[in-house]
DNA sequence: CGGAACGTTGAGCATAATCAACGACTGTGG
DNA sequence: CCACAGTCGTTGATTATGCTCAACGTTCCG
């Protein structure tokens, strides 16, 4: 046997005692226990990380486009994507905002429907499509889980449904920025609640079924009322008075 | 060995060179070949029987309600289901209906989020939620077909949230009728396309995002525009110029 | 410096919601 | 049998919500 000083590399994938170590390129990756590799040992991690590739995505570049082949799938390392469906005139609806961790890709169908765009310079970890199908065959644990996040991106999809059909403009805004505040919101010491907002009004917009000036009226109605805050046209926003979002969003 | 003459019944179970006959209750199931089972082999389809209860529900009559505890999933034998969200002050959307084949239930979660309603008076085949899970682990066949079918329902759910957010009143009506003419539309002779609506028209309003007025309306335009024709407070509606129905979903 | 994004704000308008009335049909009870 | 209430669908008048169009300020970058 080589000593580990001689061959480091190999070493990563070498069997000792019948344990494996992860692949380099996982050993160190920010999702390895969020993404759906966390449910792999590093055997099984291995043979994903041998049909992966990793890539850098410019912000604003499109990452596939909808009635493109379905020719792979990613997880999601780091940044931001929107998916979105749109119409031949040009409508577009945001369906979906995809975080590091997330899955992205339709499998078991040879076209997309849907185009998927970077917000931020995004790093993401690419499979061929039909090479991660053929290994999930192998991989219930990794199946199991991407049928429990299918199940809750279905009910997540199903609450925007309610949102975008039965909801007025200041529901939908108030909504968005709570639910921002619950996925990544932090805390202050004075007890207000600091938001990072993805995305710019437009893509507010886009994602509420609302114009840019709804946004940014109710954004600014918000404020004025002393619920918000923050600096004109920015991104950083502070909630000052949770209750009275969340008496917005779920009215009597 | 019984003669087969002699224990009819439990013959029905028993192995006979290795091969096992579907239980009684599946043998003549109009959804044994489109509903999860139809991934199953007569042993495994035992094993879901033998967990399974057939129920039917009254039209009208609510399966589940949000909030209640998720102790139950079913696959729809015959009839037809709404799937509903709804907000405190009784605002409603329909985030989906269910068909003969389709299962409903929400799985690895404790709680429901959503209303499961019978529009028709309907049979299902319904088990403890649990002893699904549990049988799920040793289905592949069958677990998959959930993923895809999951996956589908989400596809189809983003689809939706574009209707909702980005098309107007002529354009969902116009969508609805063309989605359940590809669903169950019968061609005449004449070239029309015969389509049941499954739902009234508040229902419609509900599933579209509209109210009941504007949905009539709608469907009066087109009537008077010659694209459909129907009785007046009719469900049953014929397509007379799918070409122009098309060009209103789609417009350039 | 000029242009392009981006965000805000205002004025006017169009779409769909609301409010209201009415006809057709169904089932119930007198 | 008929009167009645209840449900469902249609249609009209009016209103309100959010869209469209427009102008303007700021920031960023070539």
């Amino acid at each position: 046997m080589a000593r580990m000083d001689v061959l480091p590399v190999a070493r990563a994938y070498s069997d000792i005692a019948g344990l494996v170590a992860a692949p380099p390129r996982c050993r160190n990756c920010a999702v390895r226990d969020s993404a759906l590799c966390s449910s792999l040992d590093n055997r099984e991690l291995s043979a994903l990380s041998d049909i992966g590739r990793r890539r850098t995505i410019p912000a604003g570049q499109v990452v596939s486009w909808a009635g493109d082949a379905s020719s792979s799938c990613a997880n999601v390392v780091n940044g931001t994507l929107k998916v979105t469906a749109t119409m031949a005139d040009g409508r577009e609806q945001i369906v979906g905002l995809l975080f590091p961790g997330d899955f992205v890709g339709q499998l078991f169908s040879d076209e997309t429907s849907l185009t998927v765009t970077a917000l931020t310079d995004t790093d993401i970890c690419s499979y061929s499509r039909t090479a991660f199908e053929g290994l999930l065959d192998d991989l219930p644990r990794m199946e199991r889980m991407l049928l429990k996040r299918t199940m809750a991106s279905l009910n997540e999809a199903r609450d925007r449904m309610l949102s975008l059909g039965r909801k007025n403009a200041q529901e939908r805004v108030a909504g968005f920025i709570l639910d921002l505040a619950d996925r990544s919101g932090r805390e202050e010491h004075d007890g207000s609640i600091h938001v990072h907002l993805p995305i710019s009004r437009g893509g507010m917009a886009d994602y509420l079924g609302l114009t840019i000036e709804t946004v940014s009226r109710q954004l600014t109605n918000l404020k004025s009322a002393g619920i918000i805050s923050f600096a004109k046209g920015d991104r950083e926003c502070r909630i000052l008075d949770r209750d009275q979002l969340e008496d917005i969003v779920n009215p009597a």
